[in-house]
DNA sequence: TGCTCCGCAACTGTATACACTTTTCTGTTG
DNA sequence: CAACAGAAAAGTGTATACAGTTGCGGAGCA
């Protein structure tokens, strides 16, 4: 009873105040990746509860499109949802992120095989040798600064992305995906690495590319295994820091 | 009594369904379950949209929970959201039902080896022997009769879920299940082997558990990969028919 | 001081109203 | 008869009201 009726609501849309115009319009679907995206940065402590008001206060919606968002979210394991105490974030306890690291190992090196036995595409290659390209530009340089290491942080996500895509299953991808997830793993993340190591795994990247190319998925999936397995060890370095 | 997720390793001297199926208190957690059953066991066929109003006629509630169950589904990604368009039952290719017996290889096998890594519980040591010594009996049996094959199927499932329980990370329970996510596959399912091609992945059952037992990971693990992709083999197999 | 119990405030769960979009149906026209 | 336009119907998206639950704090009492 707060509207009238009969007038194509439209007109609502115009009254919205005039500065503070952050998202246009948080059309659900934004709203869900802004949320988890929020998450995986860590911007809500681990175990917290999130709060539906005062999150639907803050994103200037009601709590209906908030609440289906943390569904979502709690369907993908990023949150916990405990019957009316509402959501938390899920804690990943360091073993988890470990074990992680093993999970990685096996999928990414099932879509190397898959890859290998099914073969790239043009595009697929022609990404994946810039990704080289690019990778052997960047880390030709000798130094360590800051830029050089967030562009072959880039470089890195499009070569593997490249090659999951290229297994051609969707699974494959999801898997990858879980592995990921962990809010913490972002904080400890790559970047915190040796040069000299990320060169090691870069020559790795070369030597993945070169076991796809000539269909030997054996290869290419006992190579990809190393090569995440050589992130986890350089993570469990680090983490004794 | 808020007892919603019990499921403690509590010995359940015989295998018994859950049953109960008055629809007293459809009380949102088991309205989800309700669902996701309904869809794992292929009531709505693939692709199909889940119209809300129905189901929540037919579910006696309003539209609210049934979109917060299907936001849930959506998350695990049994259902496709399109916007405005509302839900749909997820589509697998059958080359996806084929690649997440590799996938179900390799983290189960993961799981086999942490699990030997990590040694057993005196309960899981029962629980596991249990399973073997039951599936031995209801073997031994010349037949290859319905409930026996129901029987094998339900010491089967706790033989796997007792040694992923085991493993002790909720990331590989979690990958594994992905993998038995697919509708369709409960369709094709375990059933329809020969009683011969039973007998033999039993046998492996027995391998598995001494190499955990044992504690030899690298054996664990590979006995386990190579258990379940011959149930990839009977499977396909069985698909051809 | 320390404890219990009651009540209020805050929060989540569900129902319902309505706005907006897509689909279906139907009558008209070429 | 086919094609189309436009209105009605059906369906989804969001806001809001309200009911049920939980948690906290303060009054009362020992």
């Amino acid at each position: 009873m707060a509207l009238e009726r009969g007038e194509k609501g439209i007109r609502n849309r115009t009254i919205s105040p005039p500065a503070a115009e952050a998202d246009a319009k948080p059309h659900s679907g934004s709203l869900l990746e802004h949320l988890r995206q929020q998450i995986l940065d860590g911007q809500f402590q681990s175990g917290g509860r999130l709060n539906e008001v005062r999150l639907s206060e803050q994103l200037k919606v009601s709590r209906t499109p908030v609440r289906a968002a943390l569904q979502v979210l709690a369907g993908e394991g990023l949150l916990r949802h405990t019957p009316n105490k509402g959501f938390t974030v899920r804690d990943f306890p360091v073993s988890e992120i470990i074990d992680a690291y093993e999970m990685r190992a096996l999928s990414e090196g099932l879509a190397a095989r898959l890859a290998a036995e099914r073969g790239l595409g043009d595009e697929t290659r022609q990404t994946l040798e810039r990704a080289l390209a690019e990778g052997d530009a960047v880390l030709a340089k000798r130094s360590g600064t800051k830029g050089q290491r967030g562009s072959y942080a880039a470089i890195n996500e499009a070569f593997h992305s490249s090659i999951l895509r290229a297994a051609g299953s969707d699974l494959v991808r999801e898997v990858v995906r879980l592995c990921q997830r962990m809010p913490q793993a972002s904080a400890h993340n790559v970047m915190a690495f040796e040069l000299e190591d990320v060169r090691n795994r870069h020559e790795a990247h070369h030597r993945i590319y070169e076991a796809i190319l000539g269909r030997e998925p054996r290869e290419a999936e006992n190579q990809m295994r190393q090569h995440v397995l050589s992130v986890k060890l350089s993570m469990i370095r680090s983490i004794r820091r």
